[in-house]
Parts: C-alpha cells; sequence; structure tokens
RNA sequence: GCGAGCGUAGCCAAGUGGUUAAGGCAGUGGAUUGUGAUUCCGCCAUGCGUGGGUUCGAGCCCCAUCGUUCGCCCCA
C-alpha cells in the first residue's frame, strides 16, 4: 500500500463501478429531457457569504460542515455543501428569471461536507439536483416529485417510501414553534441532550430524534399541521390531490423537518429501508423565499436533491453483476499479423462493433482464454496464414463455429455480423 | 464532535505469543511451440494499515496514529 490515499471521506469511483453512475446519469438525462428540463453547471466553490445567507448561519450545514478557506486574495471561499443557492446565485446573476416566466433545471455534480463518514455518507458525494424556479402552483410541486418517482422507478428501485409534509409559512411556523416550545418546555429535564439544545434554537428539529424518551414525548406534541393557516392547508391539500391524480403514493409526515432554513411548504423525502441509518435517497422541498433573501426578485421555487452514492449503493444490491461486454475480441500473433489485426480492430470500430485488441503476442491459447472472458461475442483469430492470404478467422464463442473471411469483405458483412451479434448477446441473456 | 467494532496479497480469507504466514478466487508460465471447457504442474506476502512499546520470541498483547464499518449527530 502506497503512502498516499484518497483523503478520509472521499473515495474513487472505479472502472467496474462506474457503469451504474452512467446508467443513473443517462436515466436522469432522458426523464428531465422530456419535462423540459435544462440542465446547468455551477462552480464548485463559491463565496462563503451565498452559503449563510442562503441556507441558514443556524443550522448544521453551514455551522460545523462547510470546507470553507481563505484564498490567495484574502478570500473567504466554501465548497459547496448543496447545489440549490450556487443554482439560485446563478439565476439572479444571470437574469435568468427574466427570459420567461418558469425555468426548469437541473445539475448533478459534487458537494462538500465536513462529516464523520459512514455508510452512505461521505465529505465529497455527489448529488442530482432538479428544481423549479418562477412557480407556486401546486402542480409544480407534483411534477418534481413525480420526476424523482419516475427516475427511481425506471432504475428499477422498490420498496422506497415517500413521506411528505408541509411546513407551512415562516408565520404559520412561528406560531408552531412557539407551540412546540410551550409543549416541550415542562419536560426539559427528560429529553436527551441535543434536543435539549434544540428547544431554544431549532425545537422542530426536536420532532425527529431517534432518542427513546424523547420519541415518546414527542408522541403527543402538537402536529405542525394545526398550525397551517388555511391558505397554506389548502396548498398541502392541492399537493396532495395532485399526487394522487398521478398515482403516486405517499405518506403524511407532519414530524419531516428539514434541515436547511429555506423550505417552506411541501418538504418531502424518499427513503430506503436497505441503507441503513442515512436512508433518505431524495429529500427536497418548496423555498418560496431563497430568491428574494439571495437578492432577486420574488420568485417561488421548489426543487430536490437526490444522493447518488446512495443511490448507487441500491442498484449495486439490485443487480450485482453489470460489466460491459465487447463484440469482438480480436487476437493474433507475430509481425504482419499483429500489423493486420490492429487495421482489422479499426475497421470493425468504425463499422460500429465495440472491439478489443489483444497486445499480449502470447500463445493463441492463451489469448483465446482472455477472448472466452471478455464476453464477447466472437473471437477473431489472424496468424500467419491468414496474414499472407488476407483473411482472418471468425470464431463465434458460444457455437464453436469458425470461419474464414475476406479482410476486405468486412464492411460488407457488417449487418449480417450485427445480426449474429445481437443473436449472441440474447442467447447469454436467454 | 461522541460511543463501539474491524484492518493479513488485486479480492475473499485461516491464523488468538513459539521456529519457513493455511486455503480459495483472480493473475501468470508450462503440460498443449495455431484455438477458449475440464484437469495437472510451477510461480505469485522476508510480509500481517502505520509508528512505538512489552517479551528470549509479536500477525496475535499494550499505546498512539491513520483508514474503515455500525450507531449518535447530521443529511443526500
Amino acid at each position: 500500500m502506497g503512502d498516499i490515499q484518497a483523503l478520509r471521506g472521499t473515495r474513487d469511483i472505479l472502472p467496474d463501478e462506474v457503469g451504474y453512475w452512467q446508467r443513473v446519469e443517462a436515466v436522469a438525462r432522458d426523464i428531465l429531457g422530456k419535462a423540459a428540463y435544462r440542465e446547468i453547471r455551477t462552480p464548485i466553490f463559491e463565496q462563503t457569504e451565498l452559503f449563510e445567507r442562503g441556507i441558514g448561519e443556524a443550522t448544521d450545514v453551514v455551522g460545523k460542515e462547510m470546507y470553507t478557506f481563505t484564498d490567495r486574495g484574502d478570500r473567504s471561499i466554501t465548497l459547496r455543501p448543496e447545489m440549490t443557492a450556487g443554482l439560485v446565485r446563478s439565476l439572479i446573476e444571470h437574469k435568468l428569471y427574466a427570459t420567461g416566466n418558469v425555468q426548469r433545471l437541473w445539475c448533478v455534480g459534487p458537494v462538500f461536507r465536513y462529516e464523520r463518514p459512514q455508510a452512505g455518507r461521505q465529505r465529497q458525494f455527489h448529488q442530482l439536483d432538479v428544481e423549479v424556479l418562477g412557480s407556486a402552483d401546486a402542480r409544480a410541486d407534483a411534477e418534481v416529485i413525480a420526476l424523482a418517482t419516475d427516475l427511481l422507478q425506471t432504475l428499477g428501485l422498490k420498496s422506497l417510501t415517500l413521506d411528505l409534509n408541509s411546513v407551512g409559512t415562516p408565520a404559520d411556523r412561528q406560531d408552531y414553534r412557539a407551540a412546540l416550545i410551550d409543549y416541550f418546555t415542562p419536560y426539559s429535564a427528560e429529553l436527551d441532550d441535543d434536543s435539549q439544545n434544540r428547544l431554544t434554537r431549532n425545537p422542530l428539529r426536536i420532532l425527529d430524534s431517534k432518542h427513546e424518551r424523547t420519541k415518546e414525548i414527542v408522541q403527543a406534541a402538537p402536529s405542525i399541521l394545526d398550525y397551517l393557516s388555511s391558505i397554506s392547508q389548502q396548498r398541502f391539500e392541492q399537493v396532495q390531490q395532485r399526487l394522487t391524480d398521478l398515482g403516486i403514493a405517499y405518506q403524511v409526515n407532519p414530524r419531516l423537518v428539514r434541515g436547511l432554513d429555506y423550505y417552506t411548504h411541501t418538504a418531502f423525502e424518499i427513503q430506503s429501508a436497505d441503507l441503513g441509518a442515512q436512508a433518505t435517497v431524495c429529500g427536497g422541498g418548496r423555498y418560496d423565499g431563497l430568491v428574494t433573501e439571495l437578492g432577486g426578485p420574488e420568485t417561488p421555487a421548489i426543487g430536490w436533491g437526490l444522493g447518488m452514492e446512495r443511490l448507487v449503493l441500491l442498484l449495486q444490491k439490485l443487480q450485482p453483476s453489470g460489466g460491459s461486454t465487447v463484440d469482438f475480441y480480436v487476437v493474433s500473433k507475430g509481425d504482419r499479423p499483429e500489423a493486420q489485426a490492429l487495421v482489422v480492430t479499426q475497421t470493425l470500430r468504425r463499422l460500429g462493433f465495440a472491439v478489443e485488441l489483444d497486445l499480449s503476442s502470447s500463445a493463441f491459447g492463451k489469448q483465446l482464454k482472455r477472448a472466452d472472458r471478455s464476453g464477447a461475442a466472437a473471437c477473431l483469430i489472424l496468424g500467419d496464414t491468414e496474414a499472407e492470404n488476407g483473411t482472418v478467422q471468425i470464431k463465434w464463442l458460444a457455437s464453436g463455429d469458425q470461419q474464414a473471411i475476406a479482410q476486405t469483405d468486412l464492411p460488407d458483412l457488417a449487418n449480417d455480423l450485427r445480426r449474429q451479434v445481437t443473436a449472441a448477446a440474447a442467447a447469454v441473456l436467454a
């Protein structure tokens, strides 16, 4: 083992694993593209102040988890701990809100939080982010949630749960907060230490404590749903109705609270039971106040973030194998054959085949063995005899059938070969 | 930031103070100097995450450190 290793909480995504990532990205690109969402890419670091103002200085993410440093020009810089703030900054800076009534955006990339790593939690991890800015319509909430469930379903994931809540407007929340403090204060001594601290700082967060005694006390705590204004209530009912219209199953969880200050009204999480303590795959909500908070015009918005690592963990459990294979494996030995093999390989690649060329010059037996393990449908063999008369042996590995064909005939035979390759691939699956 | 467990080859591992560190997979060379199953034979850790310590003797015990896993916390 070498001296230098990847930093704590960071990981290499190796070739064997990268297929899962590509698949998620391809499906996301497809689904989001069909829903008229456009990709945006924003910088990985921003002014520290953006996150302090956007996410809230009292939150753990800003308070103790940011990678913040001073650059050579004495600016305070922070590696983004989430995507939304940077995206909103970009929207405002480029006045994207002026070019249309609604902006539908998505992006994917690394985010950074200084936390203790464990399964499903890293210091550098990746999020897929989807946002709709400029609409307060309940259909926007439903659309965005539907995109998340569609994506997960298309990837083949089952037994996920969707929790839904409304955290109302800041005014609703102020009343509720006061009610919670009234309720919890008499129990103050019985609460766990963390919750005692949260009592004054952020009593909403007590609601999802995992501490046993605290959970018992929480049982009878007032529900936020009783503190929503009638407008907020109506809004929440509309969102639920739209989800029902779309056939999306959800459960209302009045104790669902989210860690970032900017959320209003709709809040939701999609969780899996297969991820241990870090169960949330996708989480998000509405943030009607964020754009003005960051200096833009009144712009209601909703979005979510999805943890790529967590999603990939689930996919790996679902389909442990997942190797890309090659159509042809080219084998050769001797100066002239090896030179011709390179040309044949190139020809086949240009015809659209995936081709691996064996570079070893080792015995044909060894090369054939590698051909077998490569998963190729057929092996192309070039020795002195073939080089002499300009042919190549094509051996179909499943059947063992072998025939010689002229190298110059390859383009004409392409369609035929393609048919046989697909047939061979289908046979493997069956 | 707190608590607990774990770290032996590319991978999975046996080994719980006594001399040359099992085994399997993968890799590689050969039996088979032009053909992939199987089989057989050879090779593949002066080294047990790293650094100290205890001991006649340490993969094994102790301390520190790094990494990782599971909780707490937090969240995607």
